[in-house]
DNA sequence: CGCGGAATTGAAAATACTCAAAATTAGTGG
DNA sequence: CCACTAATTTTGAGTATTTTCAATTCCGCG
């Protein structure tokens, strides 16, 4: 994989700082890898962070199967991770934004078990791993923080596994829009408003759908006044239906094969 | 949630360590969380795990909301952990056995995102959390294996996610048998011929189909010849055949919306 | 021996796919 | 900046995989 020249050029929010800005003048400090952290202990996970590198868009930040190293917060621009099967076909595992860590699939094998690619011009902090790793015994506060990021992660698979396995396309794309609409949120940016960073074909794809599907949901959302389509920008105009959709609120018939079980002390009841 | 009496009888392979007995006499050192740690660490680990806990067929370990304070660790039995949509509908999420980790999915938010039931008669060891954090600090072994454990859990998933976004029907089926099949043959049993712990209904929820179709493709399994059943005893005829259809390398048309990509250094080719 | 849950099998229906064509958008070079 | 070409998206018609609904059958258990 190539790598790009140490450039700083426009990167937002950390111009001031100068040249090795670390996460100290960084604008995704409250929302990255050191949320929580003292002054100085920031001072010390800087020390330890490696060159930001430039991705280019479709430029991948690694591949499959390639030794694991680095982490890699994202700093700004989007990327998508997916696997390959053995006919090389991809599955989109998920789209990932500012402020998100990158590789943490890597950790348990020593080498990448899926790729990563930047769906535009994007900018990550490399975090070499078993330097962290150091850091771990000496800052407990990272340490329980990445724990946590870990942890969210296998979090956010779960939804996903929820709504491959048991949405239909209309509540799997609502849930997308609503799940892309909250972190956009988190972040500061319009919660009704924003740009779909990646193609058709890409949801269609993260969502096991086809880009047919994807268009036609699209059309039929339009159709019924719950948002507005140009081109990638994307406007929610009824974020509330779209939630109670993804939420499965609807009368609409679920998916396939669903037991209805009711939590109880004691063991599973089936209603 | 109920907790078991402390009742130590018939737990097999740790009978002869007496009464509290924890990591070091016990037949899962091997694959569970002391895998790869020194007598004197084991030790230091058994100090903080907690008691042992029977939980009874369909009880549950723990609910989803539940405040987070343990890990556990499946001495023996079968769990499934699965999430509820707003309509009380499950998502099955895995099926774990022996020497696995349940609960990491805790971690982030404090408390429990999944729910856990026993699959059969198990037991647990009981895990706190926050001294198993405290360990950390002074045991970089463990620190290391725990996440490189937490990282598999997350490759697990993507593994998941692959099959329900990517596969047909005939292609989870084998690959959800290759995968048991290789689970246990790495803890010691036979690779070809094991119990189904889980229902047909449970099956089918984890692959995201009904259990019709579960029971169909097992007949026409059954009828190529490519495996015996009875009840729930399963015997692989046909493993390599099995292998292949899970890989997907069978002339048969594949699923939705599926890009052929080919890895390279620079971007992304579409073939 | 009979009841009840679980599994199997069949037939009809539906959601989402495939294939095909048209329309729109993005990218490139003059 | 415009024109041209390639890529992406949209839309339509027909199809297929898998579901749904229904009826048996099988099996454990009292």
């Amino acid at each position: 994989m190539m790598s790009q020249p140490l450039q700083y050029h426009a990167a937002p929010g950390a111009q001031l700082t100068g040249f090795k800005a670390g996460c100290a003048g960084c604008g995704m400090q409250r929302v990255c890898l050191p949320m929580g952290l003292e002054q100085a202990d920031i001072g010390q996970l800087d020390e330890i962070i490696g060159r930001r590198r430039r991705i280019a868009r479709d430029q991948r930040l690694y591949n499959m199967d390639e030794p694991f190293a680095n982490l890699y917060a994202i700093r700004f621009g989007h990327f998508k991770t997916f696997l390959l099967n053995a006919g090389g076909e991809q599955q989109i595992s998920g789209f990932q934004m500012a402020g998100e860590l990158l590789g943490m699939d890597a950790i348990g094998a020593g080498r990448h078990h899926g790729n990563a690619v930047a769906l535009e011009d994007s900018e990550v902090c490399e975090i070499p791993f078993a330097r962290l790793e150091e850091l771990f015994g000496r800052m407990p506060t990272l340490l329980h923080h990445f724990h946590r990021t870990m942890s969210q992660e296998i979090m956010r698979e779960q939804n996903v596994m929820l709504l491959l396995g048991n949405m239909r396309a209309e509540q799997r794309f609502a849930a997308f829009l609503v799940n892309l609409s909250a972190r956009y949120a988190a972040l500061g940016y319009s919660a009704t408003s924003f740009q779909l960073r990646m193609s058709r074909e890409d949801i269609g794809n993260y969502l096991g759908l086809t880009i047919e599907s994807i268009s036609r949901l699209l059309s039929r959302f339009k159709q019924q006044h719950w948002l507005r389509v140009d081109k990638r920008e994307v406007t929610l105009l009824e974020p509330a239906t779209l939630k109670a959709l993804a939420a499965g609120s609807d009368s609409a018939p679920q998916a396939p094969g669903r037991l209805r079980v009711v939590a109880s002390a004691t063991g599973t009841l089936v209603a």
